[in-house]
DNA sequence: AAAAACTGCAACCGCTCTAGC
DNA sequence: GGCTAGAGCGGTTGCAGTTTT
């Protein structure tokens, strides 16, 4: 009874993924789909458990993930939405597209717990540091820390757009309407789905001011690095963490027929540039998209470089839920 | 120039929740 | 309803790269 166990270790591999790995895994859900993660590393040729796998494509292969630090709205996204719900990772990252919950979490406990600290405010609390056993409301020290962020960045950027006040009155706009709806309401609505839904606005707030993504996105995928060698190369035994950045010019996805209707998709970029979502509508779509990144206009030169704005660039960081669940 | 200390991030571990049997 | 595995999540570790001594 029950199910087989997700793998039995025994000569599994571990530690960092080679160049050659992370092909294989690339290559498999590009042309099968995420499936059960059990049997992804049996069919793709990987002695990885699957859970390992799982990590590394959510973690680190994805199409849609953004790279590089987080931008400072993202940073103050994360240490409002981390002031509600806490370490809830997943919860976070599902508000700042392209980004994973590893990223986010490595970058709190590196970047803004210590940031925090040296303003000393508590980054459990949120709370000054040397005045927790006071009354101090949360919205002070809140307001403190927004201000130190501020000056911070000032003395690091000197341009730079203030969109706090904004941000923090239309947060607490909702937040009171939340509260408003729910007490008025009826009390069918779970603490859960209140919290929901004053992130979510949140997040409506955030995509109010921003319009869109912030302007330091780096696509995991840059064009200028999309390479597709021809010719098969010996399996590299480098190690993708230390020159993870550039694995993609080795990427050979020698089982794809890519078909080659760029000007469609180029077409579908300008018709909707301000709809990430419609891009990858189906299978296809992404597939002629990929094509197009990988093999440009003609499919005939691979080494093309695709000389793209960041407008476009940012059509790769499509919606992390359609890659997850609806494109295969 | 070499060693030590520090930093940042990828990956692993172990737990919880959910769903299949 | 109980057991088990899969999936997901948060915490922790290991290591490569960088900075300091």
């Amino acid at each position: 009874m029950g199910r087989q166990p997700c793998c039995d270790k025994v000569g599994l591999k571990k530690g960092p993924w080679t160049t050659d790995e992370d092909n294989k895994l690339i290559n498999f859900i590009l042309t099968n789909g995420q499936c059960c993660w059990r049997t992804v590393p049996k069919l793709a040729g990987l002695f990885r458990c699957g859970k390992s796998c799982r990590l590394r494509w959510i973690n680190y292969l994805r199409p849609d993930l953004k790279r590089g630090l987080l931008s400072e709205y993202e940073e103050k996204m994360v240490i409002d939405l981390h002031a509600k719900i806490g370490n809830r990772w997943s919860k976070i990252a599902s508000h700042l597209p392209g980004r994973t919950d590893n990223e986010i979490k490595n970058h709190w406990n590196t970047h803004i717990k210590k940031k925090l600290k040296k303003m000393g405010i508590d980054p459990v609390t949120h709370k000054p540091l040397s005045n927790i056993a006071t009354h101090q409301t949360q919205d002070q020290s809140k307001q403190q820390l927004y201000q130190s962020l501020e000056k911070e960045q000032e003395n690091q950027q000197p341009v730079s757009v203030d969109f706090d006040p904004i941000f923090e009155h239309k947060f607490n706009q909702n937040k009171e309407l939340k509260k408003q709806e729910t007490s008025i309401g009826s009390s069918n609505i779970t603490e859960a789905e209140v919290e929901d839904n004053i992130i979510t606005s949140l997040f409506d707030t955030m995509d109010d001011v921003m319009n869109g993504f912030c302007t330091d996105e780096v696509p995991i995928i840059e064009p200028h690095e999309i390479l597709v060698p021809c010719v098969p190369s010996s399996s590299s035994t480098s190690t993708s963490s230390s020159n993870s950045t550039n694995f993609l010019e080795k990427l050979q996805l020698p089982d794809f027929e890519w078909s080659c209707n760029y000007n469609s998709v180029n077409n579908n970029n300008d018709a909707n540039n301000n709809d990430n979502m419609e891009l990858w509508d189906d299978d296809d779509d992404f597939i002629i998209s990929l094509n197009f990144l990988i093999n440009g206009d003609d499919g005939g030169d691979k080494k093309q470089v695709f000389d793209a704005p960041h407008s476009q660039c940012s059509k790769m960081a499509m919606e992390s839920e359609s890659w997850a669940y609806g494109l295969f």
